[in-house]
RNA sequence: GGCGACGUACCCAAGUGGUUAAGGGGGAGGUCUGCAAAACCUCUAUUCGGCGGUUCGAUCCCGCCCGUCGCCUCCA
């Protein structure tokens, strides 16, 4: 079975076969570090995590990188406002990215390049499109990228050249330019702003020119797959493929992911409209980290994802039940003979759980796969038709299938000494049938974020929260 | 206006031209249990925004209408 991705500049769905064989080249569009993320953007980041684990878990060797653009008009203005530098600010706000990402469980790229640090490539390549005759310097020390010479233009966003003329937002720019379409490749220097003096002139560089620069680096002119969000099809996208492929004179990317919005009631989470919330926000609210990853990654990447309370909450339920299911496994002891279709149901979850994904990383149906092995095995649980083994066996496939979601319980699951200590008095007490103390334990232990269960192979606890 | 999507139960959200419309959450009842929790069982959409059309048959294809959202050089 092969993996199928919705390429949006074929608007269709086509088989994944990458350049190297065997080797998958990703680049996902990051935040430029203004400010601190808000969980909009991580359900981008999140998506890049999706499809880079389920690549990894398909046997590819894959090469993820993504971008920080830590220098463009906002963190300029940031810094300004700060009485700061734009590295100080930037540099304060890519820890904490970082900081989230870890929290979401999201894997490290191999590669997360500054745009500060690749002004150097930015150069290089402006100079070949200024050769090329694709770009023209203007009068302030700016160079724009000319639409006119590349008759592609717009493809990607299924755009009509001749019709975006109409387009009235000269005004929107304060650089002067032979054609409102034209795009700044570089930025003449402005008093009060950071400079870098270059070969092609003193200033700095335009939006799209880092990501076409620093991609290349890392990946080569022409690469797998290109990840962000919707709205960076235009023009941002589109942008970097006019300069990238006038430049190298080959095929920029071979497969373009877009993801859509997270929505907050009936609009996307966005900063200008102030509907954002961050990470830190959610965790400080009780809502476990996982349960907010799932929140994030519940609906197909593709479609608006509703969050909210209700969607934090139902997460929350959902990995309660997934944790209880783990805590019920590694508790279970049964001498009985293995379970003879156990493979079987094992085998038809992966079946599922991988058609799933195949088909555009589409992850409900790959959930459901999931939680209804969790069903079938509670209840083999309660029937007890499972050995022990079998229980270690059912433990090794999720977390297994878990190198995809991230949503399992932490590996680590020791108690310190004072809480181990409780836990044995509680057991102590229920051997003695001392149910007052037992209850009391209970209680106390609960306080401490440690659920205490009663079962027939005695008492098992996990972790609340 | 141009372009791109969407409308499935109380909420979230898959899906298919035709046997029972996934899964999660929530709710109701039940089983188990010292109690509790967890788990399991049953029930919770004769129906997929509305109206037409194509078809032996449409939620799925086509048209129109209603409603919602995104992008059109700030934007994950």
């Amino acid at each position: 079975m092969t993996i199928q991705l919705h390429d949006t500049m074929a608007g269709a769905a086509r088989e994944l076969v990458p350049l190297e064989p065997g080797h998958v080249r990703v680049y996902s569009c990051g935040p430029t570090v203004y400010g601190p993320a808000h969980i909009g953007n991580f359900r981008s980041f999140l998506f890049g995590d999706l499809l880079v684990r389920y690549l990894r878990y398909r046997g590819f060797r894959v090469t993820w990188v993504m971008n920080v653009t830590d220098v463009d008009d906002r963190i300029i203005k940031g810094a300004r406002a700060e009485a700061t530098t734009i590295g100080e600010l930037s540099e304060r706000h890519r820890k904490m990215l970082v900081s989230d990402m870890q929290t979401l469980g999201i894997a490290m790229p191999d590669f997360m390049p500054k745009a500060t640090e690749n002004i150097p490539q930015m150069v290089e390549l402006i100079q070949k499109l200024l050769d090329g005759g694709h770009a023209y310097k203007t009068d302030d020390g700016s160079i724009f990228f000319r639409i006119a010479s590349w008759p592609e233009y717009g493809r990607l966003a299924r755009l009509d050249p001749e019709g975006m003329k109409v387009g009235e937002r000269v005004e929107a720019d304060d650089y002067a330019k032979d054609d409102v379409r034209d795009f700044a490749l570089w930025k003449g220097p402005k008093p009060d702003e950071p400079s870098w003096e270059t070969s092609i002139g003193p200033g700095r560089p335009g939006w799209h020119i880092e990501c076409s620069a620093m991609s290349m680096r890392y990946l080569g002119p022409s690469f797998d797959i290109h990840t962000g969000g919707v709205d960076l099809v235009f023009p941002h996208h589109t942008d970097e493929i006019a300069q990238s492929e006038a430049a190298t004179g080959q095929r920029f990317v071979a497969y373009w992911l877009h993801n859509a919005f997270l929505q907050m009631g009936a609009q996307k989470m966005s900063k200008s409209l102030g509907n954002i919330e961050r990470v830190g926000d959610v965790i400080d609210r009780g809502i476990s980290p996982r349960a907010l990853r799932l929140a994030l990654s519940s609906a197909h990447y593709r479609a608006p994802l509703s969050f909210g309370e209700d969607s934090l909450q139902a997460a929350s339920s959902a990995i309660d039940r997934l944790d209880a299911l783990f805590a019920a496994l590694a508790t279970y002891r049964c001498d009985g003979p293995d379970d003879a279709t156990l493979p079987d149901l094992l085998d038809g979850a992966r079946a599922a759980f991988e058609a799933a994904l195949d088909a555009d990383l589409n992850i409900s149906p790959a959930l459901a796969a999931l939680f209804d092995l969790v069903r079938e095995l509670n209840r083999r649980i309660d029937a007890r038709v499972l050995s022990t083994a079998d229980a270690s066996r059912a433990t090794a496939f999720i977390r297994d299938l878990d190198r995809v979601l991230g949503i399992a319980p932490a590996l680590d699951e020791s108690l310190d000494l004072e809480l181990q200590k409780l836990v044995d008095d509680r057991a102590a007490a229920r051997a003695a049938r001392d149910w007052a103390a037992s209850d009391r334990l209970r209680t106390v232990l609960a306080e401490r974020g440690i659920l205490v269960e009663d079962t027939r192979d005695g008492q098992r606890w996990r972790r609340g929260e």
